[in-house]
DNA sequence: TGCGGCGGCGCC
DNA sequence: AAAGGGCGCCGCCGCA
């Protein structure tokens, strides 16, 4: 038996900013009411504080095997903290919850519940009331909680509402298979362990940028006379700058077109900025604004205090950092609030933080520029707890490994074999020299980028984003003549790119039939979400292309990533399932299934597993286990599942005192 | 005043 | 025909 349920709560916490774990456990917070479905017959109840709980409901939440929520560690956390312990709700086995967001991003639609159904039906027309509701009942206001019992009634109407739109929803979805149910539950419980910040780092980190946020206004606002108080107002300097930069260096601020039929359109980004202070030309009165913008130019003040907002307000710990299957396209991870997947990796040692922290607490300065100085801090302020360390291993090149493993060529065998030798003999080179020497280079950092962009089938583009990252200049011909070499030396790629996308088509074709492309099949179903493409990666995860179809020969699906402006009933926005693409995500997609796996194990043999990111994982040892656990962390992320046979896999995990180097 | 769109930024 | 894509967050700006 399957229950469906969904809270709608009140609190003084900002649930947004502060993130469900801090919220669900504040003293403030309460429950507004309570919808539940039994999705097996129907029946269907709607509950508020103060009343008695249905003995009927009682033994449907105890008799169910499943209780599925839209966001369940949300309603979990309501339930567990609130329900249970303030109204007597029945306690529930952490097992038994199931996330129909997950659900959701596993069939490659999108999470929110209104645009999930917008997405399946275009006339779908969003529930305004719900969000004026939740306005008017969930937030304080001058203190004071708004109770109007109309309102309240209305309330509940909408709440019952949600539940039934998200069983209508999810009836329309593949279920989550029992692997799917296994990995939100190992997500969820490495959330429920948390990671720690360090509070006075961040404390000290955040007034400090905040200090320094105000004085860089200060500097602009005298120099604009009072046009530009803050460096982040870039799209009002370039107005002024599109009215003052002489012409020659129009240029600089424009953007490049795709074709010479765009608009121009114009930028102050980091590039934009970078060619304007390198022209000899430009004012030392523009100079001095857009060296202000560019040292500015970061959100370091806001990452602080987001990081204070969402830990544990005794033990300092953040929890619910990771979303199982966040990228629905590949069921990767994805991260949020305290977003572990995005922070800069080039960052202070922990030696180095000590002494800047140090600095910050005596009030000293701590160099110049600050915003950087402090931008290179976020990471460091992650920290094990006291008498523990900070084991972190990731998997070395693992795209570059599986792309070829996935393709079951020859050619793809031989760059694996390379990726053997070099594993066992690394003081003979490594895989991006030897790349380099396959295109008469002796250029590493050319080999390193061809390896780490060319893989999916972009070319001049994604070669010079890349190049950008490792601060390599080249000019576009040259680009060109990089991504030549690299196709010829590894034509692998290329046929494989082709018959990816050969076996999509013939898969939509003939519907109900499979076909192979390397290790990976692809099915179509036509009975799935307007039709779903299936793409069947070697472990039989399955990810999905829903509303799949042959638009001119290609194959295309929607995009749920990108979502059409709200209330417009334009058709969804789709995408073209070109080779480069396809190959991408069962390379992603794969990779995924490989840490998943992997942080199985990991937290079932009682692993202090605290984060991961992408091909990565984060332990928390005692000080005391940290040399046998540093073995054991490498010996588990290089043993291949059985279903990955053939596949090199190599990690060097490194102990650290602080997240970072 | 609050919201959504959008540009910009960082990571894998 | 050719093609790099996937995330989340911050802040400004225009709109209601």
């Amino acid at each position: 038996m399957i229950v469906g349920l969904d809270f709608e709560t009140r609190s003084e916490v900002d649930l947004k900013a502060c993130g469900a774990d801090v919220y669900a456990s504040d003293p403030s917070t309460d429950i507004i009411c309570c919808s539940f479905i039994n999705k097996d017959n129907g029946q269907e109840w709607l509950w508020y504080p103060g009343q008695k709980i249905p003995h009927e409901l009682i033994l449907a939440l105890q008799l169910a095997t499943d209780v599925e929520a839209h966001n369940a560690r949300f309603d979990e956390l309501i339930y567990e903290c609130i329900a249970v312990s303030d109204y007597g709700f029945p306690i529930l086995p952490k097992e038994k919850w199931v996330c129909t967001i997950a659900q959701c991003r596993v069939n490659a639609m999108p999470a929110s519940l209104d645009a999930a159904t917008r997405a399946a039906d275009a006339k779908h027309k969003k529930d305004h009331t719900g969000s004026a509701l939740i306005r008017k009942l969930c937030v304080p206001k001058d203190g004071v909680f708004n109770t109007d019992p109309t309102l309240i009634a209305k309330m509940g109407k909408y709440c019952m509402k949600d539940s039934r739109a998200m069983v209508g929803l999810t009836n329309t979805l593949r279920p989550l298979s029992d692997i799917d149910k296994r990995d939100w539950q190992i997500n969820e419980r490495i959330n429920d362990r948390g990671i720690l910040v360090d509070i006075e780092l961040a404390t000290l980190a955040q007034a400090y940028a905040a200090q320094e946020k105000d004085e860089l206004g200060r500097q602009l606002s005298n120099l604009t006379d009072g046009a530009i108080t803050k460096v982040t107002q870039t799209t009002k300097f370039l107005k002024v700058l599109k009215e003052e930069l002489p012409a020659e260096l129009m240029h600089c601020v424009q953007k490049p077109r795709k074709a010479a039929s765009d608009p121009v359109k114009y930028t102050l980004d980091k590039a934009a900025r970078g060619l304007l202070l390198e022209e000899e030309g430009l004012e030392p009165h523009h100079r001095d604004i857009i060296t202000l913008i560019h040292e500015g130019g970061n959100s370091s003040v806001s990452k602080f205090t987001a990081m204070l907002n969402r830990a544990d307000p005794i033990t300092g710990r953040v929890h619910g950092a990771f979303i199982f299957a966040g990228a629905g396209q590949t069921q990767r991870y994805s991260s949020k609030g305290l977003q572990l997947h995005n922070m800069r990796r080039d960052c202070h040692s922990a030696d180095e933080a000590e002494i800047l922290k140090a600095k910050m607490r005596r009030g000293e300065s701590i160099g110049e520029p600050v915003m950087d100085v402090l931008a290179k801090m976020l990471r460091p302020t992650v920290v094990p707890a006291k008498g523990h360390k900070f084991i972190v291993g990731d998997w070395s090149a693992i795209e570059a490994r599986v792309l070829p493993w996935l393709s079951d060529s020859p050619g793809g065998r031989k760059v694996l074999d390379r990726f053997r030798h070099y594993d066992a003999n690394p003081e003979k080179g490594d895989i991006y020299t030897a790349t380099a020497s396959d295109m008469s280079m002796d250029d590493r950092q050319i080999g390193k980028v061809a390896v780490l962009s060319l893989g999916f089938g972009g070319a001049v583009g994604a070669f010079q984003s890349m190049a950008k990252n490792y601060g390599v200049t080249i000019s576009d011909s040259y680009a060109l003549s990089v991504v030549g070499k690299w196709r010829r030396a590894n034509p692998w790629a290329v046929k494989f790119w082709g018959e990816l996308e050969k076996a999509a088509l013939k898969a939509v074709r003939r519907p109900r039939t499979v076909h192979a492309a390397g290790r990976v099949k692809y099915v179509f179903t036509p009975e799935l979400l307007g039709g779903t493409l299936f793409c069947i990666l070697p472990n039989d995860t399955v990810i999905q292309y829903p509303y799949a179809r042959i638009d001119r020969g290609n194959v295309t699906a929607m995009k749920a990533s990108v979502q059409p402006k709200s209330d417009s009933e334009d058709e969804w926005p789709r995408m073209s399932l070109w080779g480069g693409f396809l190959a991408e995500n069962i390379t992603q997609a794969s990779s995924a299934c490989l840490l998943r796996e992997l942080l199985a194990d990991m937290v079932e043999d009682e692993f202090p597993v605290v984060g991961h990111c992408h091909d990565e994982v984060i332990l928390e040892p005692h000080d005391y286990e940290v040399d046998v656990m540093l073995e054991e962390c490498q010996s588990y992320m290089e043993a291949c599942p059985e279903w990955a046979k053939g596949l090199p896999l190599r990690a060097v995990p490194e102990v650290f005192t602080r997240y970072g180097k």
